[in-house]
DNA sequence: CCGAGTCAGTGAACTAATTCACAATCATCC
DNA sequence: GGATGATTGTGAATTAGTTCACTGACTCGG
């Protein structure tokens, strides 16, 4: 595998996944090349700012042609690690964590829901989306043959940190966490967090403080 | 209100959050007063970095002291705006925005769930969590009557941008999007994305690519 | 085959954000 | 009441990220 870690700043990483759904759709409508304006224009990123971040990657265009669709694609699914499928296990089985296990953005990707795990008894042993809801403590044990490399939080704040080291203890090496808590895993695992409410606040901070623009917006 | 806009970094708004959650917390705890360096710990950001951003905002600590932990936290409350009730509409009333509407974080926040709807005929006039599920296409003739401020978006990517202009109509001034897609607002309007299969994406990057810590990680 | 137009890649300039370094403030203890 | 230790706030330095400006590759039409 590329050893690209590193020479690639974040932001670059995070603008990534625009560039994927932008050229799976691309893809699906059949169009062959694209240049980096044009690709800025739907995804909301300059074109500037596209090839520098490709630049990182490697070189993938043609001078005065653009970007091969295809082939950018396959690239950036390689080096995003998304050419191979994704085992994930949920735990935290309450209305965010059913969602989850349910989301239909999942079929077809290569995240496959494989366990969904929850503390409260009256709920292990149910089941939900064709799988049954398995008691956590058992995780690190039962992840032996579920062979989970992903694990997503979806528990209260305060018992986020339990979940996660019996994820590390499974051993799972990325943990997205849904949970409004700061958790500690070790350095070789991944993690990044997902927090509605945080992201809700973030937004009341602009209400009533963004400039109405003088030109008028119209579709 | 104060005009604190375009004078606060982006990065230091997205941080505000852990701050508010951290000083929650320690109200809870009876904490009177925490220094920098303590709140630092408490969520992952330098003490510096904590003194610089507050300092964005006012002037809230004492030297030798620390900052008044209640007072602190009436001041960002305040100046995030959620010291005032948000009503907010959710469009789409599949997995996630089902989950979304019965989100337990919700109760005791600032945020009032107060519509939510769809366009799918078979699932307008159900019952969800006491909400009735209404048609998208009176949101802008509904929320006259519910008064609604804030719209999240739970609906496919492709249909994500007719959601948006139905809650521009509405005349909403945030939207926190959930759709895997790129949306235009008017720029009067504040928005945010939350991509849940983008995070997971962005995951899979790091898988094997981050180095192992010689010293042992244990808790 | 030449000229005009398109477009990727990139060093350099610029801008934004973080970290450093330190002066100023405050409580406490003797 | 002065010395001590804790801690904030902030200008300056540093680092990171974005945008500019330009070169050179490529296509197409004549």
């Amino acid at each position: 595998m590329p050893q690209l870690l590193g020479r690639v700043p974040a932001p670059t990483l995070s603008r990534l996944r625009f560039y994927l759904r932008c050229l799976r759709r691309l893809v699906k409508e059949g169009v062959k090349t694209i240049s980096s304006a044009r690709m800025g224009e739907h995804c909301g990123v300059s074109a500037v700012q596209i090839r520098k971040d490709l630049s990182y990657l490697g070189e993938f265009g043609r001078p005065g042609i653009g970007y091969d669709v295809k082939h950018l694609l396959a690239h950036l699914t390689e080096i995003m690690q998304l050419d191979r499928q994704h085992r994930v296990v949920i735990i935290g089985a309450g209305n965010l964590g059913s969602a989850l296990a349910g989301y239909s953005g999942f079929v077809l990707s290569p995240f496959q829901i494989v366990g969904l795990f929850d503390n409260d008894f009256s709920k292990i042993g149910r089941r939900l989306w064709n799988l049954e809801i398995l008691d956590v403590n058992r995780l690190p044990a039962l992840n032996r043959d579920l062979r989970a490399n992903v694990g997503m939080i979806a528990v209260p704040g305060d018992s986020a940190q339990e979940a996660t080291d019996l994820l590390v203890k499974a051993g799972v090496q990325a943990i997205l966490n849904f949970a409004p808590a700061v958790i500690d895993v070790p350095p070789s695992i991944a993690l990044r967090n997902v927090d509605l409410t945080g992201e809700l606040e973030v937004l009341c901070y602009f209400i009533d403080r963004l400039p109405v623009a003088e030109e008028q917006w119209a579709r």
